[in-house]
DNA sequence: GCGACAG
DNA sequence: ATCTTGTCGC
């Protein structure tokens, strides 16, 4: 029996009590060491039924690369909207690993708490590793604001009926907003704080953008199949 | 039944 | 996410 994309029956009802459970530990509050000295972005990309995931360490406030860390890992549910984490967290684990220094907070090309269950991948992240994250996505997934945000380094509040999930943020003149949300020991002030921090003329922060770059190359040069030039 | 729907 | 070339603009 299936419900969605081969998932079996019954598995999507669990891995939403599992995501409440991880709701409820996640803190919304400043947790991180400050000064911020390290910062993270990491992302995951795909070929056929592998993950790449990366994590790249920059210096902050001034953005300097430090470490590159790659990893790759046997892909086991297919996306469904609202249960990212369970397939890209396990690539993004074993690439946050791979460094040699903690990052004081992680940027995730997910979102945080912006999630039906207050649990998105940066979230689910966040508790599972026990480090600082904030959600940075390209779309929304959950819930409504209004007005759209017209201005550069401008935004609006991200809501649901239960209370506030981020902000919807133009970064860049002619782009879609990015959505901003905490994720783990991370307030939603310092989350959109930190996100405006990192931008360097591009829609994306350095951090997120740097590891989406070097997760799209480590899935594209794969030694079996990777195209030569 | 018709949209909406992170990556 | 991924499949894919050129092209317009700063």
């Amino acid at each position: 029996m299936r419900s969605r994309q081969g998932v079996p029956e019954g598995l999507l009802e669990r891995l939403e009590k599992v995501q409440l459970v991880l709701a409820s530990r996640a803190v919304l509050e400043d947790g991180f060491e400050e000064p911020i000295e390290l910062v993270a972005g990491i992302d995951v990309a795909f070929r056929g039924d592998v993950a790449y995931g990366a994590c790249v360490l920059l210096s902050y406030p001034d953005l300097r690369v430090l470490e590159v860390s790659i990893s790759e890992v046997e892909v086991r549910l297919p996306y469904v909207p609202g249960f990212l984490a369970f397939r890209e967290v396990p690539a993004m684990l074993k690439a946050l690993r791979g460094l040699g220094q903690r990052p004081d907070v992680v940027l995730v090309d997910a979102q945080g708490v912006a999630h039906p269950r207050r649990c998105g991948e940066a979230t689910h992240l966040g508790v599972v590793a026990g480090v600082p994250t904030v959600g940075v996505a390209k779309r929304r997934l959950y819930g409504r604001y209004w007005p759209e945000p017209k201005w550069p380094d401008t935004w609006t509040l991200l809501r649901d009926e239960k209370g506030p999930l981020g902000f919807v943020y133009l970064s860049k003149a002619r782009c879609r907003p990015i959505i901003i949300s905490p994720g783990h020991m991370v307030s939603f002030s310092s989350a959109l704080e930190i996100v405006r921090s990192c931008i360097r003329g591009h829609k994306l922060p350095e951090p997120t953008r740097l590891a989406h770059l070097k997760a799209s190359e480590a899935a594209r040069n794969v030694k079996s199949g990777g195209t030569p030039s």
